[in-house]
DNA sequence: GAAACATTTGTCTAAAATGCAAAATGTCGT
DNA sequence: ACGACATTTTGCATTTTAGACAAATGTTTC
């Protein structure tokens, strides 16, 4: 264990940054929406009483950190989560919610 | 469903500010040394090259957002975990990071 | 109650996040 | 290749955050 330091301190650093990603409500949202399915931008865009460009921005953070992929068909581009078990992640939530 | 418009977006408000106060890798290390029992301000200031007043502040942002409580005996103040179930969800974080 | 200790709070600076608007990119139909 | 459409990227202004230092607070001990 003790030669995983330096790994571990690593993992660390990208675990705060998954965090991050999803530590603003806009970025929440959609991730809650996509666990419905794979989501068009222009979707998301009806969701949000923000700019176009602000949207990309916050998808262009999800996707960074490794929580959505998106893919291309046609015009749209379409969004989806990497890894379902954020959502198990939301029930923890609750329950911290639940205990304050 | 559709009444609880208003308390889901509030709630999805709440969570991010959860997530949002793991987003820092200092904090995720105190959460994560949290784990192994509650611990002194002292004893967390030890791991770190940061002011005291940094750590501090630091753990306010996680008191802030319940995820930690804090605990004066005698000189020192102890914190410790308010849910042990912020755990699981680092479980997912690992998922999510070998799925990249 | 004064000195010593542990922690928090106020204030500042530098760095990063946010949001909007404009320009750029990629795709389709013609 | 051109124009319309969907989305992203970039430039810029504003806000938020991390970190350091000093001053303030609360606790124990003498």
């Amino acid at each position: 264990m003790k030669r995983n330091a330096t790994l571990n301190k690593l993992s660390t650093q990208r675990k705060a940054e998954i965090f991050k990603a999803l530590g603003h409500p806009t970025r929440l949202r959609i991730v809650e929406k996509l666990a419905e399915g794979e989501q068009c931008v222009c979707v998301l865009l009806e969701m949000f009483d923000i700019d176009m460009s602000t949207l990309s921005r916050h998808l262009s953070v999800l996707k960074n950190a490794g929580i959505v992929v998106d893919e291309r068909r046609g015009k749209n581009i379409f969004y989806s989560l990497t890894c379902p078990c954020i959502l198990n992640m939301f029930d923890c939530m609750e329950e911290v919610l639940s205990d304050r």
